[in-house]
DNA sequence: TGTTTTTATCGTAATATTGCAATATTAATT
DNA sequence: AATTAATATTGCAATATTACGATAAAAACA
């Protein structure tokens, strides 16, 4: 195999798993936090920040994007692109979420 | 390739991507949320719930294992998941601390 | 001890991901 | 129009992941 079966779980559980898979690799982790580093976001930058050739960064941004996790916007013949805070926000209030329902928790089992 | 440059981030980023990375699958997503509902966590219901093979399931907890977010204890012959509460805690702070670094820029180019 | 129950591991096939060089595309500039 | 600069895409090789049947291992029980 090696495909997983998407339709086999509900939609938001594959939904949430599309977002957190998308920043499941140290290189587009290392992506997000430059971004929010620095104001200017341009995509050469971030190739010049990385260990990794241009076309394997435009990879990264590439799956970010269609994570929604980052938006790009062209200036001119470059490209900006950003953290989308909507899809921050809703990873974080995901893992609230569980955290919030551990502590209600009376029982423990482990 | 196939395998990530992981030699070249920073040890937090590969720390983060590889907890991050574990939750990027609808059945671990799955396992995850089911724990949080269920008192009891042993391992065969989790297969029952899921529409995968025991084998599966196994390999699953495993990664969830490894990454630190379920921890296991043997109870007789059965063996009891539970999610790691120190580990959900560390995933919801680094995006709260993303989300307060995002609120906090002045400039935002996109 | 032999059997049953529960979970883990092995072996294997199918598919996905990672990374890069080469090339294409797009937009500004000359 | 030709050139330059910045990104994206293509094609490919290496590795990883996903899934499952078969089998092994461990613990309770007869």
């Amino acid at each position: 195999m090696g495909a997983s079966k998407t339709d086999d779980f509900t939609n938001k559980q594959n939904a949430i798993a599309i977002m957190i898979k998308a920043l499941g690799h140290p290189a587009r982790i290392a992506i997000i936090e430059h971004l929010l580093k620095v104001d200017n976001c341009i995509c050469g930058d971030i190739v010049d920040m990385l260990p990794l050739a241009q076309a394997t960064v435009s990879q990264h941004l590439k799956e970010l994007r269609n994570a929604g996790l980052i938006k790009g916007n062209i200036e001119g013949k470059a490209i900006c692109y950003c953290i989308d805070e909507k899809a921050i926000e809703k990873l974080e209030t995901y893992f609230l979420n569980i955290k919030i329902k551990l502590n209600n928790k009376k029982k423990s089992c482990c």
